[in-house]
Parts: C-alpha cells; structure tokens; sequence
DNA sequence: TGTACATCAGTGAACGCGCGTTCACTGATGTAC
DNA sequence: TGTACATCAGTGAACGCGCGTTCACTGATGTAC
C-alpha cells in the first residue's frame, strides 16, 4: 500500500520521489545562504563587485555547485536584490509602530553610511540599477512602488495625493542624502550632509 | 644667439627642446579627446562600464598609447570625472541669470534622465563613488563642495546658514530623484517621480 | 641650406589575471524490492 | 530487514573571454651643426 502511494507520487513529483541525495529542506537553506551572502555584498560592493567564486566560498561552497540553485548570475542578482529590499522594509516595519521622523533619523545616520551591506538596497545601487537588465529594473520598481507605500502610510491621510507626492520626494531625499554622505572623503562634510538633510526633511512637513 | 638660447632651454626643458616628435598641442589635444570621451562613458556606464581599449578607440587611437597620457586607469577615471563636474558645472553657469528654479527644471527632467552621459556626474556614479579609490573620492568632494556653492548662490542670502541647509538639501533630493527616475522600469512612475520632485522642491521655498 | 640624428606619440601583439560558465566526477542519501 | 541501485548537491579543474598593462617597434617631426 504505501509502495502504491509511492509509486503514484513519484508519477506526479518525479523528483520528489525517485532517489534524492540531499533533502529539498538542505538544498534551499543552501539556497537562502547563497541568496543572504549576496544581497549583503551587492550592497557593499556593487552589482559587479564581487563573483561567483567568492560569494560560493562565503557560503561555505565551491563555485561548481552554484548552477544547481540558479540558471546564471543574473538571476542570482534579481533574487539577491528581492531579499535585501524585502529585510529592509520588514525591519522598517518590525517596529510597528515606528513614526515618519523615526524613519529618517533611522536612514540618515552614520550607523547607515558606513554599512551598507545591511542597509537600503537603493542607497548603495540606484546608479547602477539604472544600466542593469530589465529583470533586475522590474524587481526594482516592484520594491520602489513598496517603499512609497510604506513612506505614505506613515504620514497623515496616507491615501492622500499629499502623502504620496511627500513619499516619494522624502524617498528620493533619503537616497540622494546617503549616497552624498558615502561619497565624499570629508568626515565632517559628510556628518552635515546627513544632519541638515535629516532636519530639512523633518523641518518642514 | 638663437643657438645659445636653445641650448640652455634645453636644459632647463630637455623634453620641449631637445627633438620632438608631435608638437604638445598635438598631444594636449589627444589627452583631450580622450578625456572627452572618457567623462561620457563613465557616466553612461559606470565607473568599470567601459575598458580603455573601447575607450582609446572612441578617440581614434588604439589601446597601446593610452600610457603616453596616463599612468593607468584610475589616473584617467579621477581626470576624466573633474572634466565631467566641471561641464556640467559651466553649462549650469553658462546662462549667467539661471535662478534655482530653472536650475531645478533643467535637472528634473527627462532628457537629462535619458542622457547621463552628458549629465550630471554625481546622479549617474554617487553609489560607485563611494566605493571608489580615495583619489576619485576627493575629486568628488571638492566637486560637491563647489556645487553646494553654485546651489547657495542662486537663494536669498547666499550666504546664510539657511542657504547653506537647502543646497545640501537640494543637491541630495535632485541626485535622489533623477537615480529613482533612471532605475524604475514604469515611464508612468519615472515620470512622476521627476515631476512631483520638481514641484515638492520649488514647492516650499 | 642640407642632412644625419634623436625623440616620442602612437601601434598592435602579447602578457597574466579574474571572471562566468561548463563538465566529469564524488559520495551521501533515499528508493526499490 | 538487507542490499543493489539511482539520484543529485556539491566538488574542483578547465574553458574562453575581456580586461589593464607591457613592450618592441614605427615613422613623422624638430634639432644640431
């Protein structure tokens, strides 16, 4: 009898079901580690920054097993992006009831600048997405769309034209801000690009 | 006499007078060319977009001579970048009475957005700037320092802390702006990201 | 003035290197019976 | 239950390719006298 179930379902999950040398549950934490160490490190070091070889060795893999996870780099970059877009809004949403001012102090500060392999996907790679393949564009839009909803929700009348005209100069602000504080080499140049922008964005609501 | 005169220039100038090949106008024109060129690309396609032979063939030359100019390719990116602030800079000068207002139209647009390579420096590169070799990173410091001035003296009382806290509030929220408007795929949303951050910008002066 | 010479901008092949990708292989695992 | 077998995640060497850089060379030019 449970030769027969086998046997239907090795009809309908092949793979499943006929012979598997590591377990589906290993093969996609693999997965999630490949997945986790990349998003970390596109942030850090771009969309070109790092290869293959490197990632795989983070991840505690050779390079060889990389095409048993993805079909090539690009589409490990589109899912890579995916994650670090989706941990940056969920710890932005963790907090629950984390307000709009919470919000800017918690994107412009110095913490934020010097780690930008934990932080916002769009800070570190906004340039860069603007020349990337067209899948890599999509998700990206997909998670701007996300975050102006999140920016407007945490405004007064979020449905309102004003909240969402505020959402997205706020978002653009915070990008530009960061980006400017990253870049240039004067520390304290760099601090007061990040306070006044903090306060600008506040001052006036 | 003339000999006399050639001889000690030779000492003090042995390169200029002591057998020339092609004349240092010649020369000054190709590094020129090459610069040219180069401040293009870079903004077109990222700091690592484009390699020296593709380069070197834009200016009509092949990839051999690019030494006669340059002691290597980072020498080139940090020439090439002070050539693109600074173009960008004149254009912006160049009407004499643009106020901040037109400086702000010009910037949120979509033929700049649709042109980097003949824009804004700091729009297409911030990211990979941040990342860069500590040479680039002080050409776009002292860059952004002389934008935030340009910015100031197009408000009231240039000279104001006041004045001061908008430009850095300007510069980041148009760099922010243009890079969303150049990353998301939608025309619709990169559309109104360029508008609606035009009119929140000159909205509340 | 004329001629032998030195210079050096520019040429194009070659170098080593790191990259994404491929491939034959391994060995732990679950299945078949 | 025990054993032969099939699967496939992961290995690590090899591939072709494009890159920055080097190098011996060329030939137009200005200099020396």
């Amino acid at each position: 009898m449970a030769n027969a179930v086998t046997k239907i379902a090795s009809i309908i999950y092949p793979a499943r079901f006929s012979g598997m040398a590591r377990s589906q549950a290993e093969k996609s934490q693999t997965r999630k580690r490949i997945l986790e160490v990349t998003a970390r490190r596109l942030r850090e070091k771009g969309l070109d920054g790092i290869g293959l070889a490197d990632l795989m060795k983070e991840a505690g893999l050779t390079v060889g097993g990389f095409y048993k996870h993805f079909a090539d780099r690009d589409e490990l970059v589109s899912e890579a992006l995916k994650l670090g877009f989706g941990s940056w809004r969920r710890r932005q949403e963790k907090g629950e009831e984390l307000s709009f001012q919470e919000l800017v102090i918690s994107y412009l500060n110095e913490e934020h600048r010097d780690n930008a392999g934990s932080g916002c996907v769009l800070s570190s790679l906004v340039g860069e997405i603007g020349r990337a393949k067209s899948e890599t564009r999509e998700v990206v839009t997909d998670n701007v769309r996300k975050d102006l909803e999140l920016i407007a929700s945490l405004l007064p009348h979020p449905e309102s034209e004003e909240a969402r005209n505020k959402a997205i100069i706020t978002l653009g602000a915070l990008i530009g801000a960061i980006g400017l504080a990253r870049a240039v080499s004067d520390p304290s140049l760099s601090q007061e690009i990040l306070q006044v922008s903090a306060s600008q964005i506040l001052g006036k609501s």
